[in-house]
DNA sequence: CATGATGCTTACGTTAACGTCAACTTCATT
DNA sequence: AATGAAGTTGACGTTAACGTAAGCATCATG
């Protein structure tokens, strides 16, 4: 809730124009473009982070950007991955858990079965989680409406005997 | 997404049988009934906390339980705010946070004019948040349940090319 | 070639949110 | 009176997520 203003731009969808917003970021993922090449300022700018935690980001392997002498180069997947990272995060979950979370948006598809159902049931939990914590979140924002339509109304008696 | 299985149980709803859920809540956070108390063992037990944390969230003065002999006693509304302050948590807003945002439960009905007004534009931007936030995780759901699906109809065709 | 600008690494500092101890006090029992 | 359970207050340790500062390499440019 504090969390500054967060400029989550929609990942430029990319692939068909049928296919849906989810559907294109997770493509976006898989993406391995050499093509479009990002620096570390550039890509903090965007949106809008420090250096010291796109870095920082990296020492928890949640993105590894090749090096070009040295310096870090991120691909238009790693632009993805941060962007993932970033809205894990607004939504609340820690580095830790935002990892391992990155992980299924890695390669389904060509991993043995074994690996495809394991991705199934991670899957299957975090969306359960994130149901859960949508309802957490639904029930305070109807408190708060309460609240709010309780106030509107004390302040319109208020006025009316106020004259 | 770490979080315990958080045992926010429904806070017994208190008043008129057809007020919503979120309405009992609000009231019961209001309601300075002297009647039920609670230990500090009991509280904790209750909602899966440690009695630190409890301790240290009134350190923060985010409760502030009656003491009896040095003891701390908790009341009906103590337990409410407590119920919040998790859900709150859950919803990843730092205890910081959540201060101010208990004030808002606190006595929309009593305060002149120009602290309703107050309270009305908090809620509204506390609102504005956390719709914000809901968002964010929709669009995750969504992106997941784009993998899971393609990971189900991957493990389909296998198990198709299998035999 | 000197000079920024940009970037890298290492290391220490910081805030939040607790956990863990240690050293009592209070209360109910034995 | 002694014991044990439950509670209290510090004080210090810890983990996460960075911020800040120091020192060095690289690269384009005047």
């Amino acid at each position: 809730m504090a969390s500054a203003p967060s400029a989550l731009k929609p990942v430029a969808s990319s692939a068909a124009a049928g296919a849906s917003d989810a559907q294109a970021v997770v493509d976006a993922h898989r993406d391995e473009g050499t093509s479009e090449l990002f620096g570390i300022t550039e890509l903090c700018k965007e949106f809008g982070i420090s250096l010291r935690a796109l870095r920082f980001y990296e020492d928890k392997g949640l993105v590894a950007p090749r090096r070009v002498n040295g310096a870090r180069v991120y691909t238009r997947r790693d632009r993805a991955r941060l962007a993932l990272i970033l809205r894990a995060k607004d939504i609340g979950s820690p580095l830790s858990e935002i990892k391992r979370y990155l992980d299924l948006y890695g390669d389904h598809g060509e991993g043995r079965a074994e690996q495809l159902s394991y991705v199934i049931q991670r899957t299957d939990t975090a969306i359960e989680e994130l149901e859960q914590k949508r309802s957490q979140i639904d029930a305070t924002l109807a408190e708060l409406r309460v609240i709010n339509a309780s106030c509107r109304r004390h302040l319109a008696t208020r006025r009316r005997s106020e004259k």
